[in-house]
RNA sequence: GCUGAUGUAGCUCAGUAGGUAGAGCACUUCCUUGGUAAGGAAGAGGUUCACGGGUUCGAUUCCCGUCAUCAGCUCCA
């Protein structure tokens, strides 16, 4: 007899064996369209597979669940390993699991795939899935599965298998001609593939170590629906289109020059953004109690010894020399923020200090991992270093998740916290790292908010908790981060004098809101697609003639605009006014105002916005207001 | 750093099977004074095709090297 309890609660009863394809038919044929595979007492497993005497739990996934996506993907992966075979017999297989958004397989071939190789594969892949090949899932004792492997020349799997643990099941799926080793679960065969495609070819190396051959690993993504494929590859394209390395270009932001790699120029267009950028970061810092400060860039070898990162960062450092003395360029602020606390003596009646610095770094990043102004060799780090009694511990976190609460709300960004624990090459004692991490952790829970943790993912100097914002397109990137150090007011002998008029140590915090204030800027770039809020626009208003007319009136108006504060442009070329929308639409301008006849006779201004267009005429005093309201507000159009 | 691809006018790109380069946009001048996403004409623009070598009578084109850019190198059968 066999029992099957259903998600619901509802019973089902076989006395004869069933496979959990069966089962699932007689549940609903709708579901057993949508079923990918099963969880069987709690087991990830292939509906294929037959039920066994006795009482089970029984749970379908389709393709709804991440689980079901990530089985239909994975399947899609041995499609494209038994097409590269079919196609390059001599190529060894590795590895092909499913990642978020779709999956990839890595082969070891003589020679890498081109774009053509990638076609070609692709349509073998869809005669595959029209064969609609059984997968078969079978199991074999170690020495036989590396016979196998070792029979079928594939020396990584046999590499796999050796390392897999004693009592490990061993079990392949075979479609047709293909065997591939895998722990499954899988479709039941491939017809139930309905749309895929194959991105692209990249190098990767053998288990992702440089000293492992180059691989050669394809790219792609598969979905239940046609539709919903193309929907994806929209998001893509979409997110080529707001790539803040072509936006930078088209809307003169910023650019990277050979004489630099990795050391962004900021045009005076960005300049604006980044400046609104900080002028917003010093009056919420104001407002809530920072002092501003600003520590050298190259300070000498002593301190940095002192502080850790001589022996913790150093092949991140750029080093130099003055007067035969070694000195570096600062990679971190907080050595510089430690010798202005040490400048004088302290009083418990002082904490906390909270210094705020906008602090240009240096970091020496492989030239491989450069890109645009995500990832840079100087970046300017919107720094604050927090220095306190242990009783304040708590306050202060709690002050300054408010702070980037508040701060990625201006831009409409969601956001999720981690928290990282103790990594390897780390400083100071377990009870240390302990204390730092509760605190951290007591925080969170005092606030109610949800983390996730990151083990051994830390500072060196100690944990930390991280903001992850998450922008329009759904791409999250890391920002904020709170970091609590015990280390560094140890190693330069920090100290207050607390009420009993005893020298103690305070504690500190590292903490970033932006983060970076270039990759900032490339973020709020692609959330935007360039079309910054008003307070952030590099040009706010832009007055354009119709005929030269007016001219005189715009002018009058220009000065009237930049009296009142407006970074305003004015296009009196003798051009058609579609011409000048044209061109003022695509510089993502919020407010184009129009004048002609009409409006030098009315004294008024027609104003066109960039999101919504014509929007009538308006007083000039009254549009005046508006804009001022958007920008005090920060508004988001 | 490693693997692969790419590197031609300010921008986006074409091109030469090796015989000293072209389009569109932008720019300049002229005509046009025109109401909500490109009016027309003419012109200028590359120290000559990232840089350095090599092969060749001759290289932007072929070969080697360097630099830079782009994709990936984290997701473990």
């Amino acid at each position: 007899m066999i029992t099957i309890i259903l998600k619901d609660g509802s019973r089902k009863n076989y006395d004869h064996p069933v496979t959990i394809q069966e089962i699932v038919k007689d549940i609903s044929p709708g579901l057993a369209r949508a079923a990918v595979a099963a969880q069987l007492d709690g087991r990830v497993t292939d509906l294929n597979t037959t039920v066994e005497e006795g009482e089970h739990t029984l749970n379908i996934l389709t393709l709804d669940s991440d689980e079901g996506m990530s089985v239909y993907r994975h399947t899609t992966a041995h499609v494209l390993a038994q097409a590269v075979k079919r196609l390059f017999p001599q190529a060894k297989l590795a590895i092909g699991p499913s990642i978020e958004n779709g999956f990839y397989y890595d082969f070891d071939v003589d020679k890498p795939f081109t774009a053509e190789d990638l076609e070609t594969i692709e349509k073998e892949m869809k005669k595959i899935v029209k064969e609609d090949l059984k997968l078969e899932r079978y199991e074999l004792p170690r020495d036989e599965a590396i016979t196998l492997m070792e029979q079928m020349n594939e020396p990584y799997k046999v590499e796999l298998i050796k390392e897999l643990d004693d009592d490990a099941v061993i079990s392949f799926y075979k479609q047709g001609d293909f065997v591939d080793l895998c722990a499954g679960p899988h479709l039941p065969s491939t017809g139930k593939i309905k749309a895929m495609k194959l991105l692209n070819v990249a190098g990767a190396y053998w288990r992702g170590d440089e000293n492992n051959k180059m691989l050669q690993r394809i790219y792609g993504t598969s979905f239940s629906k046609k539709s919903l494929l193309n929907e994806y590859l929209k998001r893509l394209e979409e997110a080529k289109k707001r790539d803040h390395r072509k936006l930078g270009k088209e809307l003169d932001l910023f650019s990277i020059h050979e004489e630099g790699p990795g050391f962004p120029f900021f045009h005076p267009k960005g300049m604006i953004i980044r400046n609104s950028l900080e002028n917003f970061w010093r009056e919420e810092h104001a407002k809530r109690g920072y002092q501003e400060i600003k520590t050298p860039i190259i300070l000498n070898r002593e301190l940095w010894i002192k502080s850790g990162h001589w022996d913790h960062y150093k092949e991140n450092m750029y080093f130099t020399q003055i007067d035969d003395m070694d000195y570096a360029v600062k990679p971190m602020n907080c050595p510089g923020s430690m010798i202005i606390y040490k400048r004088k003596i302290h009083s418990y009646r002082d904490l906390p200090i909270r210094m705020g610095e906008l602090g240009l770094v240096h970091r020496h990043e492989l030239s491989g991992t450069l890109h645009g102004l995500m990832r840079v060799r100087n970046f300017t780090q919107d720094d604050a270093h927090i220095f306190m009694t242990p009783d304040q511990v708590r306050d202060e976190i709690l002050g300054v998740i408010e702070l980037v609460d508040y701060v990625y709300g201006v831009f409409g960004f969601k956001y999720h916290i981690e928290l990282s624990t103790r990594p390897d090459n780390s400083m100071g004692s377990d009870e240390e790292w302990e204390m730092a991490t509760n605190a951290l952790e007591e925080a969170l829970r005092a606030k109610n908010l949800d983390y996730k943790v990151n083990e051994g993912d830390g500072a060196f100097y100690g944990p930390k908790i991280d903001f992850h914002l998450e922008d329009c397109l759904g791409r999250t990137w890391q920002c904020g981060t709170i970091q609590l150090d015990f280390q560094m007011p140890e190693r330069f002998d920090l100290s207050y004098i607390g009420q009993d008029g005893e020298k103690h140590r305070p504690v500190m915090i590292h903490r970033v809101v932006f983060g970076s204030i270039e990759r900032f800027i490339a973020i709020i770039t692609e959330h935007f697609a360039g079309a910054f809020p008003v307070w952030l626009s590099p040009v706010q208003v832009k007055l354009l003639s119709i005929t030269d007319r007016s001219n005189e009136y715009i002018l009058k108006l220009e000065k009237r605009f930049k009296e009142a504060g407006f970074r305003v442009e004015t296009d009196l070329r003798n051009e058609k006014i579609g011409y000048k929308i044209r061109e003022a639409q695509m510089e993502k301008v919020p407010y184009m105002l129009v004048i002609g006849d009409k409006e030098v006779e009315s004294q008024k201004v027609a104003v066109r916005m960039r999101k919504g267009g014509d929007a009538g005429v308006m007083d000039v005093e009254e549009f005046i207001s508006l804009l001022r309201k958007k920008i005090d507000n920060k508004e988001i159009d």
